[in-house]
DNA sequence: CTAATAATTGTCCCATGGGTCAACATTTGA
DNA sequence: TCAAATGTTGACCCATGGGACAATTATTAG
């Protein structure tokens, strides 16, 4: 089964190719040619391996946060105690190869698509959950539990804020700055110790 | 001059039937043509009042920015206390007719054009600056000095992250709980009395 | 070696949508 | 009342981009 090999390499560099192009032209200027002149190849290809352009970008938006979810995953692995799986989450979320102004422009541009595209809210919708969940696992020893909710959603709420507003490339916000304000609302809002 | 009243109030028409095709159809759905018919108009009086596309939703986010900016200045003509004045700010962008998932919806496809569009990324600029500038006004009194850069931020991401989760359209954010998480944030950062 | 299967390309088609323009309608001011 | 200015329309043009497809070139398995 070779044959599949070739294909699922020609699909993975496709998927990023559409991704990196949605870095720098947004969704409507993603189009397939550039994707595929991207990639080194030609537009017809692009069509023969996604059915069309919404299925295209929603496996790239499935391959960049299939990366998310494993530097997560590597970072939890690492981790001990349940203040500790915590920062691994949050951490993980700010690696520099995650959090950088293209990026996240990239994420807002698929965002953006989500209410009229329902596979990409299907992802969406999956991304939450696992970020729920793995939050809540954290808190659940650090908080009592009418809180955990609260805060699984204050966190989640300000990493998409500040992925937003990196997105919008407004100037001064640098990885440090959006990490230390994360520290900032876990030192107040979760107990020492 | 009744001519200039009559092209603002078209102009204005536009912006708002822009601004609302926007919230249904998103930036590539939010033809020239189903904004004019949307405002009851033909394609060709919105290239009458609006030299292009770009400058039409520059106008209509202008217009919906300028909405907001109102809300939070009538709320803070009634604050008396600085508490009272943060409070005014954030109740302002929670306020029903801006919280809907259509309006965030409309909001993100706006902010997904900004790194290519320089004169979104100006208002965008503005609204930021505004609101930091009030926040801070208010937050002098309530923190020490060097808290109060951080705290500004950490409220604006956690409303634009509220925001965008409502764009999302991830059922089960209500206003409510978008209401309590800010005063959640509040009360454990900001020092009692 | 060869037939079948898959990979790849370039061309073509066509709908769409932004933008132009000339013509027509309405308002306005003198 | 009537011309000048402004409002408004619909038809037209054209570039773009998504998608279909037939033709061509590897690959692979028997």
């Amino acid at each position: 089964m070779r044959l599949t090999r070739i294909s699922e390499i020609r699909r993975r560099e496709l998927r990023r190719a559409a991704f990196e192009v949605l870095q720098k032209e947004g969704m409507a200027g993603a189009t397939l040619e550039k994707v595929a002149t991207h990639a080194g190849a030609s537009k017809g290809i692009v069509l023969h391996y996604f059915a069309n352009k919404q299925e295209l970008f929603e496996h790239a938006m499935r391959e960049a946060n299939a990366a998310l979810k494993e530097a997560v995953v590597v970072r939890l692995n690492r981790a001990r105690t349940p203040r500790e799986r915590l920062e691994a989450i949050i951490e993980a979320n700010f690696e520099e190869r995650f959090f950088q102004p293209s990026v996240c422009h990239a994420w807002l541009s698929l965002c953006a698509e989500v209410p009229r595209e329902p596979q990409l809210a299907r992802i969406q919708k999956v991304i939450h959950a696992r970020m729920r969940s793995n939050l809540l696992s954290a808190l659940v020893d650090l908080l009592p539990a009418e809180d955990c909710e609260t805060v699984a959603l204050g966190i989640t709420s300000l990493i998409d804020g500040l992925w937003l507003r990196l997105g919008l490339q407004s100037e001064g916000l640098t990885r440090d700055t959006a990490l230390s304000q994360m520290r900032d609302y876990l030192a107040h809002r979760i107990p020492a110790t």
